[in-house]
DNA sequence: CTACAAGCTACAGTAGGTAGAGGTTCAAGC
DNA sequence: GCTTGAACCTCTACCTACTGTAGCTTGTAG
């Protein structure tokens, strides 16, 4: 059986956060010694493991409680666990689609201006009036 | 002298976005009627749109803090303007790399899955190891 | 048997807002 | 001049996914 502390290095995680994904009911609530302290089998260490992998590759941590409760049954079809992970995928494809807007423009933004003073920096011209910037985040996205 | 609510129309903001923004001193305080509304004159709405141009350009309140103190100097140079938008640059670069690696991992998942049973789905088994994920969010990033 | 690291609970704080309750004011229409 | 109701007001709580602190207790190595 493993303390808390154990369970952190062994995963990456802090300890805080153990304790914070019990509260939401992410993790079970683990045996306690008689004074209280808790104590991890590998179950606890596997999905432990799950969740933070998971967390590292941009799931929510709604996502993953139910990739958890799907995992549960084995024999059933993954379909719902794929449809999780398209939306996921859509969703990580989404905010690069964003960024790369954002790159475009503060790139643009940086390269026009001459570094002379305030009253004629091209960036802030740029954010003062969205019509000098190429970005279309104001019409969705 | 514009109420509220007609400040939130043009700029496309939230009314309660707006007091959240007096609240944390990025807007000043405005004048009031006897009556104790909000009303608000050109000046406003000017920094306003800045502050929400900056933000749909992914610059943090902090950062727009110090963009509008710099901008109150006119004759300075603008280079610590320059050095605000190139961190942000930065920024959005670094995000956009972690992104792409997620995608690709993302994509990989669900092209090996076979789409039969739970037990045998590629994208849980991913999850649960990372020893077979071709991602490298374990080191750094 | 004693230190003290590591555990415990409870609460506060982070960014950047958003939502609602419960009460007041403004302005248009009659 | 009076009524009505949309818009305003303050205050509080909530969101995600943690992280940090205070003050106290427990486990274990020497
Ligand atoms: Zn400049
Ligand atoms: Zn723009
Ligand atoms: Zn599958
Ligand atoms: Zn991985």
């Amino acid at each position: 059986m493993l303390a808390i502390g154990t369970l952190a290095k062994r995963t990456g995680t802090k300890v805080q956060t153990i304790r914070y994904y019990e509260q939401i009911g992410l993790l079970p609530e683990p045996g306690r010694t008689e004074g209280g302290q808790r104590r991890y089998g590998n179950a606890d260490l596997d999905r432990l493991a799950f969740i933070r992998h998971a967390r590292q590759l941009g799931f929510t941590l709604e996502a993953i409680r139910e990739l958890l409760n799907l995992s549960d049954n084995p024999s059933r079809s993954c379909a719902e666990v794929d449809v999780i992970a398209h939306r996921q995928l859509k969703e990580v494809e989404a905010r690069i689609a964003r960024l790369e807007a954002l790159r475009t423009e503060l790139k643009r933004m940086l390269r026009e201006c001459s570094r002379e003073t305030i009253s004629d920096c091209r960036v802030l011209e740029v954010l003062r009036d969205h019509g000098a910037c190429l970005a279309d985040h104001q019409t969705g996205a």
